[in-house]
DNA sequence: TAAAGAAGTGAATCACTATTCATTTGTTGT
DNA sequence: ACAACAAATGAATAGTGATTCACTTCTTTA
């Protein structure tokens, strides 16, 4: 019985997964995920780009991975941000300004994740995603129906159409050769960006306008 | 002075050229930018590969030119609907719900055109095209502000938001995967979609429900 | 230390298409 | 009909990067 997988050897294979995943993140936060390729995320990883396939099935797979687990950090923070129990309004738009807030901080990731072009798994991916920021919105909606602190609507659309609103507004700022703009710390910039777009939100879900509301 | 470019001979050039983006289109509305290779494309215009490249300078410029053309012409189709001396309010819901039905009737094409993966270059073009639909939109508003059919807003956001809210709402029904759910003539079908839709928009827009408003 | 087997390696291969270019075919004006 | 040139052809090439696999190295147990 000369060989079997022991302890040592399991948690050797779970870091080597984790640094593929680790250096994959990396290439994409640097440069997208059109900059990634295997053999990149291997040297980064201290690897051979065979050993890349030891852990995952086909690039495809691997960056549907890291897709799924970046989308899934930001899907968490709306799910936050959506807590409480304040008035749906307030924590949806405390939601979507969290949204917007988080994209404009890391204007690479979050492009990749909401607008550049990707292979077809991955798209899928994209898809299920923002599927799940929907979802969420739409409970929040639902609550707000419930309580009547939002007027009767059909919460499955009015949440999709919120995701589509809010990335699309923030896709021109994020794409590549604007990205800069936003991307210095100057926090009034962004305000005059984030600004009108919770007003639009906010009037499309409640019939008034956000915090901010005027005459 | 044994030859020279002769009318006949534009004339058949301007034919080939105009066969073969028709041979793309054609490519494009069965199966996206995808499935649409040069050597497809050529056997459907009935040309050799290398003829393609007589009349274009590479794959994406004869891509992004199809792109163009399709796209301008349901931008032309928009603008079309925002034109009329009626308030702003009722121009652009009409203009809004002609690009859903259009896209919904060519569901394959609409989606290619709003939402497949495509080269850079051709992405180029999307992001420009959606541009040009934010700056209808964002004309239309501007008017209404001015007669005061709609509250002061930042147009340019607003038109912004209104692209997404509308494409996001659209790529799910429209993915490949779903496309044929809302294909089929049910125009019913159709309705209950494009009606909340709309809802989401007008009320944004307004501060209200659209037409069929409800209490 | 040896044998059995797993994990790691990375150069070679494969797959896919866009693109090229030597050759063929067509056109024009004398 | 011919010279001069343009256009069309499509098999061959080229570039890219994912994937494979024969081989090496490491782990384990006896």
């Amino acid at each position: 019985m000369p060989y079997r997988e022991t302890e040592k050897m399991r948690r050797r294979k779970a870091a080597a997964r984790q640094r593929i995943l680790e250096a994959t993140r990396h290439c994409v936060a640097e440069g997208g995920f059109g900059q990634a390729t295997i053999s990149r995320v291997a040297r980064e990883a201290d690897v051979a780009t065979g050993t890349v396939y030891r852990h995952f099935e086909s690039k495809e797979a691997l960056f549907a991975e890291v897709f799924r687990q970046a989308t899934q950090r930001e899907v968490d923070k709306v799910t936050e941000a959506l807590a409480g129990d304040e008035p749906a309004p307030a924590r949806l738009e405390r939601a979507l300004r969290r949204f917007a807030h988080r994209a404009l901080r890391g204007p690479t990731i979050a492009w990749s994740l909401i607008a550049e072009p990707v292979d077809p798994k991955v798209e899928r991916e994209r898809l299920q995603y923002r599927e799940a920021y929907a979802f969420q919105f739409r409970q929040a909606i639902d609550d707000g129906i419930r309580e009547t602190s939002l007027p009767p609507q059909n919460a499955d659309i009015t949440a999709t159409c919120l995701v589509g609103a809010i990335a699309e507004s923030l896709v021109g700022p994020l794409a590549p050769a604007h990205r800069d703009r936003y991307t210095g710390l100057e926090n009034a910039q962004q305000e005059t960006l984030i600004e009108p777009i919770i007003r639009f939100c906010m009037q499309a879900l409640t019939g008034r306008g956000g915090d901010n509301e005027r005459t």
